[in-house]
DNA sequence: ATCATTGCAAACACTTTGCATACGC
DNA sequence: GCGTATGCAAAGTGTTTGCAATGAT
């Protein structure tokens, strides 16, 4: 008990830290990206968490996510199509995922691409690589895939 | 006269090829592609061919859409947030965004990591590299941009 | 005549907005 | 008590679906 109590606290300091404050919505949000690093959708966040705050709207998680964007604290990311997917920021990875299982990875490469700070004289602020095909696990489990 | 005639013919001829019934909206939809290669989304595209085929409906564009992609005429991307935009298909390119004035620009660059083929693993079948920052035009125009 | 294509209208999914209620200091 | 955060309902946006009308061969 005494442990959990320690984590939720950590959970607030970096909140405050970043000039948020710590509603209980925002703090589950929060630990709910730090534990799922799959880069969650809205509905994925909404409905993990759902059951710990029963009153819980998914425009409070839009807010808070817009909030947390704004504060520096989690990024958007586009993986493919029409869903905006969240990652709760670290350093600069790049993201692959499966279209067989639709998982998400991330890998830290460091590719001569992320140090380019132009090209030709267009400034660059972000660089996002995103890389689709099957993971290891979808080719074990199904020897029939190209 | 005779000049757009085989343009057009040309077109037709494309379609074809890929096994596509040639008519009067899908060369529209296609002319405009190749006329426009900054990545139109499907309301450009309407927009910019519905003087030409006034009766033209939002839902053909995307029936037009579907279909080219699933003949490999064109390419889905996402350049970011929840708006899709179609790229007529002709080799790997990185996608640069424009924060200031929104233009989509295309280059050819040989980076590494399109020659992998596998990361820890895991099978590459699509990289999608995308650039965002301030294009040349803009810094020009707008000194007082970071 | 038959089959494919088009295009309207309605349905859908995701996100944002307006505003009243509830909460925390 | 005051200012902020929440959450419902409604509106907005982009896309898909159902289906009847149209067009081509």
């Amino acid at each position: 008990m005494k442990k959990e109590e320690s984590t939720i606290d950590k959970l607030k300091k970096s909140l405050k830290e970043k000039g948020i404050s710590p509603s209980i919505q925002r703090l589950k949000v929060y630990e709910y990206m730090l534990l799922h690093r799959n880069h969650p959708s809205v509905d994925m966040i909404y409905e993990g968490i759902k059951d710990e705050i029963p009153t819980l709207s998914k425009t409070t998680v839009y807010n808070i996510l817009k909030l947390f964007i704004k504060k520096n604290l989690v990024k958007a990311i586009t993986i493919e199509g029409n869903e905006l997917r969240y990652d709760a920021y670290t350093k600069p990875h790049i993201h692959f995922k499966c279209i067989k299982c639709g998982n998400i990875y991330d890998f830290e490469i460091d590719d001569e691409i992320y140090n380019k700070k132009e090209i030709d004289g267009n400034k660059i602020l972000e660089c996002n690589i995103y890389l689709s095909g099957i993971c290891k696990n979808c080719l074990k489990n199904n020897k029939n895939l190209i």
